[in-house]
DNA sequence: TTTTAATATAATGGA
DNA sequence: TCCATTATATTAAT
């Protein structure tokens, strides 16, 4: 609380509102949203940079609900949470026939991805992440009901 | 409350608690859940008839699932609500290209489907209950991002 | 990893 | 049948 750190303008009205440029924030306590630079009301109809044109098409859908997704995005700025990108299905197939071969891409190959995909690298990386969660969660899954097949065996086997 | 209806046995055990057979039960006040009539524990991890395995295969998740599907299903009885169907997605592309064509099948292109699609006839009729419900949806949405475009162009002209 | 929450859509009930 | 609503499954984000 008490502890301030020195400097030039650490208490203007820019900085406790968290609007002062990345460059000029303190490193902390302060979330920076990047994805929130949306300048005016005048782009809320703009396409966002995430089911964009050239991988894609995608038709009707982001097309569609692009311009909703931008507004909904200066609303989660206030809010503060990153809105929830919407990746297309080629976007997905091709993550996922990447994950097949290598689940752990390091950096280049995210980068690469990325660019590719017309993605943030770390979109990419939360989605890896995610993806092999969610392997997991199925390995599970699948020796918790071979357990559970063995057992229900034993049962039939003592009710014939 | 106090009209009760004449006629042998109305006020068994059994009608109370809504066992009767479906030819036994009154008309009116206790659902009937037909999709509840798992006999027993053995019957637990028997194949549902959901993704079933003619037309798709849809390898290893429905595979997976499946047993937790029935055990869910046998949980969801009590609870009273149809466990939620997971249609394969052959099953939907199925149901899309018809869709396309047709957006309102009678019985009879019902009956085939359900029939071809090992789905009963009022799943396909709730699916394409939905899929109009959908398709209306998106139609009110862009009708009204059309709107916004024009407000917001006439906004920009202000302002310039 | 776990938890939270956003989205999509299957199911329900009422008119 | 449509419509509004609720419940649930998936998954991006934290």
């Amino acid at each position: 609380m008490a502890a301030h750190r020195s400097g030039p303008s650490a208490f203007t009205i820019a900085s406790i509102l968290g609007l002062s440029r990345p460059e000029q924030r303190s490193n902390m306590s302060i979330p920076y949203r990047p994805w929130a630079d949306v300048p005016s009301t005048q782009n809320c109809h703009t396409v966002t940079a995430d089911g964009s044109l050239e991988v894609a098409a995608e038709e009707e859908k982001s097309a569609i609900t692009a311009p909703v997704e931008s507004c909904r995005r200066t609303l989660n700025w206030y809010i503060g949470r990153r809105p929830r990108t919407a990746f297309s299905s080629l976007q997905i197939e091709i993550l996922e026939s990447v994950f097949q071969v290598n689940s752990y891409p390091g950096i280049d190959l995210r980068e690469e991805l990325a660019q590719k995909l017309h993605l943030d690298e770390d979109r990419i990386q939360i989605w890896f992440q995610n993806r092999r969660a969610k392997l997991k969660r199925s390995h599970r899954e699948s020796q918790f009901l071979m357990v559970k097949k063995v057992i229900s065996g034993l049962q039939g086997r003592d009710q014939q």
